[in-house]
DNA sequence: CACGCGATTGCCT
DNA sequence: GGCAATCGCGTGC
């Protein structure tokens, strides 16, 4: 697959929609990130999406904070916060404003594997991203990247292949959100089904998680 | 300024 | 599958 620069990143507007259905199509995306002279990062595999106020689940669920503002950004920007002395990334939806966004939480590792073994400390590359604050310590995402916006940064790509999605289209499943206590019987958390990358436990899945896209895109 | 907790992870049984 | 580690932030005294 070739290196992210040669991809063209998604518009704003892709990212001004509802959010759960930006959280939908950004499954199968790329997300990468330059740091050190190298791409960083892989494909989408499992997104959340959390609302406005009406999501008491949402960090803006009970308005803007200094903490939360970058939250209420443009969309198509970072929204990334600590949590348990780990970092987790999202995406801001919406109009500007709004309070919404979508939750990465995990990628198939594609560029950048090297590095990311070293960052994670492990050669498994099951273990490198599968998880919203795993792939940040894989992609060295923290609170600088707060704010950043995707869509016009140099360093960043986020963007969606024809062919992959493609090879989506038949695998995309809807689940509960995962970890939280408000708002836990909604169904705002999307997974390539059968991908070995996504996170959670085995029940999560309808088949069996040993699909990798890079493999699927390989044997077409 | 003290206290409690979380959109987590990894190690232990 | 259970549970402790870890720390920034929000809440309340």
């Amino acid at each position: 697959m070739s290196s992210p620069d040669t991809k063209q990143s998604l518009p704003r507007r892709f990212y001004a929609r509802a959010t759960a259905d930006v959280a939908r199509g950004l499954l199968g995306c790329g997300y990468a990130v330059f740091r050190d002279g190298q791409w960083i990062g892989g494909l989408i595999v499992e997104t959340e999406a959390y609302l406005s106020h009406r999501d008491a689940a949402s960090h803006s669920a009970r308005g803007r904070t200094p903490s939360n503002a970058a939250m209420f950004g443009p969309p198509g920007s970072l929204y990334v916060y600590p949590i348990h002395a780990k970092h987790c990334s999202n995406l801001v939806t919406e109009p500007e404003g709004i309070g919404a966004a979508v939750l990465i939480r995990a990628i198939e590792p594609v560029w950048g594997c090297d590095r990311m073994q070293r960052l994670r400390r492990t050669d498994d590359l099951r273990r490198l991203t599968r998880g919203p604050a795993m792939l940040c310590q894989a992609m060295t995402l923290d609170r600088r990247d707060d704010g950043v916006d995707v869509v016009s940064d140099p360093s960043w790509r986020v963007w969606s292949d024809d062919r992959i999605q493609g090879i989506i289209e038949s695998r995309v499943i809807t689940t509960r959100r995962i970890g939280i206590r408000r708002s836990a019987d909604r169904k705002l958390r999307f997974i390539v089904d059968g991908n070995r990358f996504v996170s959670g436990k085995a029940g999560d899945h309808r088949r069996p998680p040993r699909e990798s896209l890079l493999e699927l895109a390989a044997d077409r």
